[in-house]
RNA sequence: GGCGACAUAGCCAAGUGGCUAAGGCGUGGGACUGCAACUCCCUGAUCCCCAGUUCAAAUCUGGGUGUCGCCUCCA
C-alpha cells in the first residue's frame, strides 16, 4: 500500500508504527454552524481510506475532533442571545448526523476542545519550560525560531515568511510568524483559569494535544484539508515534537478542495452551501459517490449538472445490485455450470483491480472503475437461469467492494405498505394477461405518483421506491 | 513577491516511456418490451502549444500559454 506523504512530497510505502494498527487523526470541524459541502470530502474521503485499511486487516483508530472554542462559535452564540456550548452541542450533534447521512463510520473517538483543557495547559507548560514558548501578558506564543525543523511540512522558509508576512503583527510577539498557545480572556467571552491567566487556548495546540492524548505521541497518520498544511498542520508539528522530543506524524495526508462552479467556495462570493442544503435536493449517497469518484488530492468541481450525472452512475450501480438480488430470490439452488465456474474464477481480476487501485494512494476513481466492471459483468453473465451460487457469489464481490467505498444498497424492507403494493402489482399483471394495457398502465402511474418504480422483467414484476 | 498544483473526447475522469489511450455521464443509431423502465450492442481524442532526449513520449527535460491553490485560525 503506497500513499502520497505530504511531508516527503512523494508516494511511500506504507508501514505502520505497530504491526497491523493504525493511529489515525483527522482535523475535524469548528461547530459554528452546519458542516458545509467542503467538509464533505475530508469526511468521506478519510472514512474510505480508513475502511479500505480495515478491509486489509489492520485495526484503526480513528480520532476526529471537534473545535468547540473559537471565535465564530463565540460570535454566533452573542447573535442568537445564548452561550457557547449551546450552538456547539447542536452543531456537534448536526455534524454527526450529516456523517451518517454520509455513510461515514464512527470515530474511535470524538474529542472536544472544552473538555481537555487540563491537557492543553499541561502541554503549554511543558512547551514552555523546554524553552519554546513564552509568556506576555497572559499570553503565551510559540517561538518558532526555537524550532529549527519549522517549515519542513509546508516547504516555507521562516525567513522568506516574515519577509512576506502580511498579517498584522502582534506587538507582544517575539517574531511575526509566532503564533498563540493561549490567549487572555476578553470581556464576555468564555475563559478558563491557568497558570497564566484566565483565557482561552489557540487553535493549534488543540490538535496536537489531542493526538497525543489518544493515540500517543507518534501517529501513523494525520489527515485534513490541504489548506490546513499551512499553517495549522506546521504549527502542530513544531508544538509536538517539541514538546514530546519525538516525531509527530509519519503520513501526512490531504485533500483537495471542493469548488463551486469552478470558483472556491467562500462566503463572500456568495457561493458557500452547507451540506444540508445541497442534501435536500441530491441524496448523500450521491454525494459520497461524486466525492470518491475522482483522486482525494485533486481539486473537484461541484455543480449541479456535475453531481446529477453522478447520481446517474451511482443509479447504474444500484440498479445492477436491484437487479440481481432479485434474481438471487428466485435462482434455483443447483451446482454451478462449468461456464459459470470459469466465469467466476475470472471474477477474481475485479476484485485485484480494485485491490490494485486503492493500494496506489487511495484512487478511489479507478476503484469506482473496477465496480462498474463487476456491474457490467454482471449485468451480461446473470439471468433467470444463473444458478444460485453463481449469483449469490457475484452479488456478494459487488457489495464487498462497494462497502469499502462506502456505498450501500438498501432492500425493500417488508412493511404494512409492502403488501398493497404487491397487491395492486397483482391487479395489473392480471389486466396485463388480458391486454387491458390502459389498466395496466393506470395502476402503474397511480404507484409512480407514490414513488413506486415498476419494472416488468422475463421472471416477474421488480419494483422499488425511486 | 515566495511556495505549489493542474491542462487527456461534448462533460467528468484514470493512465507517468512500449500492444488498438481505462471507466462513467451525455449524444445518436439498433436490440429487448404491449408501451415503458432496466439491460445489451454500436457510436467518440491531432492527450494545451513549441523544441529536445529516446528505437519508442499523453507520460521524461526545457521554454511558452492558460487555470487554480497556499502564504489571511476557510476542509
Amino acid at each position: 500500500m503506497k500513499l502520497y506523504n505530504t511531508l516527503t512530497k512523494q508516494k511511500e510505502e506504507f508501514v505502520p508504527l505497530e504491526e497491523n494498527k493504525i493511529k489515525m487523526y483527522v482535523c475535524g470541524p469548528t461547530v459554528y454552524d452546519y458542516i458545509h459541502i467542503g467538509n464533505a470530502r475530508p469526511y468521506v474521503i478519510f472514512d474510505t481510506i480508513r475502511r479500505y485499511m480495515e478491509y486489509k486487516g489492520y485495526e484503526v483508530t480513528y480520532v476526529q475532533n471537534f473545535t468547540d472554542v473559537d471565535d465564530k462559535i463565540i460570535k454566533r452564540a452573542n447573535e442568537e442571545n445564548t452561550d457557547m456550548n449551546t450552538i456547539s452541542e447542536r452543531y456537534i450533534k448536526e455534524a454527526l448526523t450529516d456523517a451518517e447521512g454520509l455513510n461515514v463510520k464512527k470515530s474511535t473517538y470524538n474529542p472536544r476542545v472544552t473538555q481537555e483543557m487540563d491537557s492543553i495547559i499541561d502541554m503549554i507548560q511543558t512547551l514552555i519550560d523546554k524553552g519554546n514558548a513564552y509568556v506576555v501578558d497572559g499570553s503565551v506564543f510559540y517561538d518558532t525560531k526555537s524550532f529549527k525543523d519549522y517549515g519542513k511540512l509546508s516547504g516555507k522558509n521562516i525567513d522568506e515568511l516574515e519577509a512576506g508576512a502580511r498579517i498584522k503583527v502582534d506587538e507582544n510577539k517575539k517574531n511575526p510568524m509566532d503564533f498563540v498557545l493561549w490567549k487572555p480572556k476578553k470581556p464576555g467571552e468564555p475563559f478558563w483559569k491557568s497558570p497564566w491567566g484566565d483565557g482561552r487556548p489557540g487553535w493549534h495546540i488543540e490538535c496536537s494535544v489531542m493526538a497525543k492524548k489518544y493515540l500517543g505521541d507518534t501517529i501513523d497518520i494525520h489527515a485534513g484539508g490541504e489548506d490546513l498544511i499551512f499553517p495549522h498542520h506546521e504549527n502542530e508539528i513544531a508544538q509536538s515534537e517539541a514538546a514530546n522530543g519525538k516525531q509527530f506524524a509519519r503520513y501526512w495526508l490531504h485533500n483537495g478542495f471542493i469548488n463551486i462552479d469552478n470558483e472556491k467556495m467562500s462566503k463572500s462570493k456568495g457561493n458557500f452551501f452547507t451540506l444540508r442544503e445541497i442534501v435536500s435536493e441530491v441524496a448523500y449517497d450521491v454525494i459520497r459517490f461524486f466525492i470518491v469518484s475522482g483522486h482525494y488530492r485533486s481539486p473537484i468541481n461541484f455543480s449541479r449538472e456535475l453531481v446529477y450525472a453522478a447520481g446517474n452512475g451511482l443509479d447504474r450501480i444500484k440498479n445492477c445490485h436491484k437487479n440481481i438480488s432479485f434474481i438471487l430470490k428466485n435462482a434455483e439452488n443447483k451446482d454451478m455450470s462449468e461456464e459459470e465456474k470459469t466465469l467466476l474464477l475470472n471474477s477474481d481480476k475485479f476484485r485485484i483491480m480494485f485491490e490494485t487501485a486503492m493500494d496506489d494512494d487511495f484512487n478511489t476513481a479507478d476503484a469506482v472503475t473496477a465496480v462498474f466492471e463487476i456491474v457490467k459483468f454482471a449485468n451480461v453473465t446473470i439471468n433467470e437461469n444463473s444458478s444460485k451460487a453463481f449469483v449469490e457469489s457475484i452479488l456478494n464481490e459487488l457489495e464487498s467492494l462497494c462497502d469499502i467505498l462506502g456505498i450501500k444498497f438498501t432492500d425493500v424492507q417488508a412493511d404494512p405498505e409492502t403488501q398493497e403494493i404487491e397487491a395492486l402489482i397483482e391487479e395489473r399483471q392480471l389486466a396485463r394477461k388480458n391486454k387491458d394495457w390502459a389498466k395496466a398502465d393506470k395502476i402503474r402511474d397511480e404507484l409512480k405518483q407514490r414513488g413506486i418504480i415498476l419494472e416488468d422483467t422475463p421472471s416477474g414484476v421488480r419494483w422499488s421506491r425511486g
